[in-house]
RNA sequence: GCCGAAGUGGCGGAAUUGGCAGACGCACUUGACUCAAAAUCAAGCGUGGUUGACCCCACGUGGGGGUUCGAGUCCCCCCUUCGGCACCA
């Protein structure tokens, strides 16, 4: 064996051995269990990053790990390839964003190459690529036949920098996600996916992820913002018009003193028309519709009257009718009752404006006053209904029921349910995304393209030139087309998908990834699918994985698929950090993974990210750190060198007290022991606890008891047996962590196959239980001694040894033992007075 | 404001079921090896007190209270940080 750990040499040539044998390839058997465990794919942006590098290693450790179990296991990987920068990298360079994303391809899987990650290649795909983008167009045309696509006319969000729009799950703050310019809000007509049609699917399904993070789920709920109250309509006095408002209080009811519309409601021109009022309405409406409705949060408080009242149909009250900036349009019905005793925001208004305040909820405790005048801010919990006509002395809750039947009876409201989801926003109005398959033609109207005649390709020669239309629109080879129904000429849609469409099936591809009759065969996707584990960003919890999971549900309802959930298992890592803050750009504090990786290997960087924190937590890029890991990697190697001679041995070598461990020395079986107690523990910490760190600082411990036996126990005595053995399982056990060198040792001390497609190693139950224990002596649960004693004392023995132990008996002195707590194997507490 | 996660040495973190707090690693200190350095190996390394030294004692997991023989872990209150949502009626 070499003396050396020359990792520069070793890695090539493992990495083009594996390849050649096609060591990770999977094909559906079906005689062993199957797991599939996947990475969020990246966008090809030109270079691996070190999130990337935390995000592969993970989950290629995982993988590693399940196929030594015996497992099956699909682990894919292809590239997420429409987008923005391909187009910027056109304008700004001429370079075609075909040939700019497949160079960025080939440079990051070279990259995952050298890191050694367990892919099966053949499986890869490109987003960007015809045969998959055909699929992706096919899944619109399936949402379409299904009525879930739909244009309509709207007040979008439009990102001046991006030159298009965006979906409100892709506005973060106001800002566009990717390049974090202020949106602007547009009225345009646009295409849509109706997602708010399985807001409570969406929403109820995620108690079926017991496996998803808790913080995931809790910001997917908040995201679709269910809330269930009632509708209630007034009527306008005199004209008979109709006003509908959502209300989370209808227990409320007989507090309303006015109603506000949105400015954005079309009913506010009518109301207001020929009125004296209106010159006011109009100067509010049109302030307030210059301000985005997302940064109307921070504005004051703005209102005028319409002069048109309203009756509240419960009591027949007349209440005017405002209009107000605090009313959103695009939220329940863009009117909302205005009850100042017991909303906050109301009562604000209601303050500044002159509007009377009355109280209809009681507390149980402490009494609110009676005349809403003395109140200083609106009283929002439970209690009991007061001035509420033949309501009154209802509990809240009773009081809420019971007003929405009687509006029903009387035909003036019903029960209802609010989401804040909207529908998903699909248009871009970009070149490098999946063509949007319409077309439309004067004579009959919005037609589908065939699916026969698939896939609509993006055209090649096209203007990049930033401004005006989108390339696609400034193409007449693309836009002048044929009605595919009635042949006359007719124009292609020209807007592209988002690219959140082309990532949110792309999991079940992998089944079928060259398929040309169907985006995916049944038989491989019943096979494969669900995804067992996902491992990911945080970042998409509300953007790929709530599309992911619409899409998943519509496929099912479908009948295309037979799960409801697409990812079973997700694991969110953290982020890799330098100097407390993620590496960007921008920042100037990136660390290449090329460089690392060329210092000191694509091992020690898995191992760094690994170890170097839990997964689920920022990581803190630590070159001393990274230098521990490669130090670790080096004695594992000095290790095997070491012990080359003893595993070479002819019938493996000697042991005192022949192959019976029981017969074996202390030391021995002491080893033994930890041996068999870090093979579980590796296990366990992999495949159930996810704590990748803890793995790797346990098998840490086992080199150090390893160099620990091999300097205390004299080289005559040494058990070649009990070593061989525990340097084969150290190896196989790293294996997942650092596949070069434990494949290099592996068959530099002559064991025969790929380390990679042994068995994971058994452990022997008996072998993990200690011989010896040290029983903590405490007196008042305070420390004083320790007792080394067999495993198998009995509890009395254990007692009794305690209380006459030299170092206890100053504590016991002149006090009574009031009891004696003992926990075999653990402790002994004296409890004294 | 509402919801969620977290807070442990100089640093990253461990403690899986309520049972020795600080595993493992980094940094640091000392020693061995060396002409020297690097690498490697060995020892030490929470704070304070005490001692010639060994020992020993007290305190210690954001703060305060509680449950328990025993709390980093369970309960209540509070503080801080991070994340999500937010005039959503």
């Amino acid at each position: 064996m070499q003396e050396k750990y020359a990792f520069h040499l070793i890695e090539p040539k493992w990495q083009k051995r594996w390849e050649e044998d096609g060591l990770y390839n999977v094909d559906r058997r079906g005689n062993r269990p199957k797991l599939y465990c996947l990475e969020m794919f990246p966008y090809p942006s030109g270079d691996l990053h070190m999130g990337h590098v935390r995000n592969y290693s993970l989950g290629d450790s995982v993988a590693r790990y399940y196929r030594m179990r015996g497992y099956d296991v699909l682990h894919p990987i292809g590239w997420d390839a429409f987008g923005l920068p391909a187009e910027n990298a056109a304008i700004k360079r001429g370079i075609h964003p075909a040939d700019w994303t497949e160079q960025n391809i080939a440079n990051m899987r070279q990259q995952m190459h050298r890191l050694g990650f367990s892919y099966d290649w053949r499986r890869e795909v490109a987003t960007c690529r015809p045969d998959y983008y055909k699929w992706t167009e096919w899944m619109f045309l399936l949402l379409y036949k299904r009525g879930l696509a739909y244009k309509a006319a709207a007040k979008v969000n439009w990102c001046p920098s991006c030159a298009t729009v965006l979906a409100n799950e892709q506005v973060v703050n106001g800002a566009c996600w990717r390049c974090h310019t202020p949106v602007e809000q547009r009225q345009l007509e646009q295409w849509f996916f109706r997602i708010t049609a399985y807001a409570e699917q969406l929403l109820e399904d995620l108690r079926m992820l017991t496996d998803w993070p808790e913080r995931v789920k809790v910001m997917q709920a908040n995201w679709i913002g269910k809330s269930e109250g009632a509708e209630v309509t007034f009527t306008v006095e005199g004209t008979g018009q109709e006003i509908t408002v959502f209300t989370t209080r209808p227990d409320t009811l007989f507090g309303v003193t006015y109603l506000v519309l949105a400015p954005e409601n079309p009913l506010v021109e009518e109301l207001a028309a020929g009125k004296p009022e209106a010159v006011a309405v109009r100067r509010l409406a049109a302030e307030a519709a210059r301000v985005a409705a997302r940064q109307r949060t921070e504005q004051e408080k703005i209102g005028v009257p319409t002069g048109a009242w309203a009756i509240n149909p419960v009591n027949g009250e007349r209440v005017p009718i405002w209009v107000a900036n605090y009313v959103v349009m695009e939220y329940g019905t863009g009117a909302v009752m205005g009850v100042p005793a017991h909303d906050q925001r109301d009562f604000e208004f209601a303050r500044k404006f002159g509007l009377p305040v009355r109280v209809v909820i009681q507390p149980q405790d402490g009494p609110v006053p009676e005349e809403g005048e003395d109140l200083e801010a609106a009283y929002e919990g439970p209690g009991t209904l007061v001035n509420s006509g033949s309501f009154d002395g209802l509990p809240w809750e009773e009081g809420k029921k019971r007003i929405t039947a009687w509006l029903q009876e009387h035909g003036a409201g019903k029960p209802q349910v609010q989401y804040r989801l909207r529908d998903w926003l699909i248009s871009r109005q970009r070149y490098w995304g999946a063509p949007i398959p319409l077309i439309y033609c004067d004579h009959c109207g919005t037609v589908p393209v065939s699916e026969n005649d698939l896939p609509v390709l993006l055209p090649r020669n096209v203007d990049f030139r930033p401004g005006g239309p989108s390339p696609l629109a400034r193409c007449p080879e693309f836009v002048n087309t044929t009605c595919p129904r009635c042949g006359r000429p007719a124009r292609r849609e020209t807007d592209t998908m988002d690219t959140f469409m082309c990532s949110s099936w792309y999991y079940l591809r992998y089944a079928s990834p060259h398929d040309d009759q169907a985006p995916f065969q049944p038989a491989d996707v019943d096979y494969w699918l669900p995804v067992d584990q996902y491992i990911g960003g945080i970042e998409h919890a509300v953007m790929h994985l709530l599309y992911s999971r619409f899409l998943t549900k519509v496929l099912y309802d479908a009948g295309l698929v037979k799960f409801r959930e697409p990812f079973q298992r997700l694991f969110t890592q953290g982020m890799v950090t330098l100097g407390g803050s993620a590496m960007s750009k921008s920042k100037g504090n990136i660390v290449d993974p090329n460089d690392i990786v060329a210092k000191y290997g694509a091992d020690t960087a898995r191992v760094f990210t690994l170890f170097a924190a839990p997964p689920e937590r920022d990581l803190e890029w630590s070159e001393q750190g990274v230098e521990g890991a490669y130090r670790f990697l080096n004695r594992v190697w000095r290790l095997a060198y070491e012990l080359e001679p003893l595993v070479r041995q002819p019938r493996g070598g000697r042991a005192q007290g022949g192959n019976d461990p029981s017969a074996w020395p202390k030391e021995d079986r002491e080893l033994r022991r930890l041996l068999h107690a870090t093979v579980k523990k590796v296990g366990q910490d992999i495949g159930e606890r996810f704590m990748h760190n803890t793995a790797i600082s346990s098998i840490m411990e086992l080199v150090n008891a390893l160099y620990d036996y091999r300097q205390n126990v004299p080289p005559e005595r040494q058990n070649a047996v009990l070593l061989r053995e525990a340097l084969q399982k150290l190896l196989l056990i790293l294996a997942p962590f650092a596949p070069y060198i434990t494949e290099e040792i592996w068959h530099q001390l002559g064991w025969e196959g790929s380390i990679h497609l042994q068995p994971w190693p058994q452990w022997d139950e008996a072998a993990l239980a200690a011989e010896e224990v040290t029983v903590v002596v405490q007196v008042n649960g305070k420390v004083r001694d320790r007792l080394v004693l067999p495993a198998d004392t009995p509890e009395e023995v254990l007692r009794q040894k305690a209380l006459q132990l030299p170092k206890i008996q100053p504590f016991l002195a002149g006090r009574t033992v009031d009891k004696v707590v003992s926990v075999p194997g653990r402790l002994v507490n004296i409890v004294v007075h």
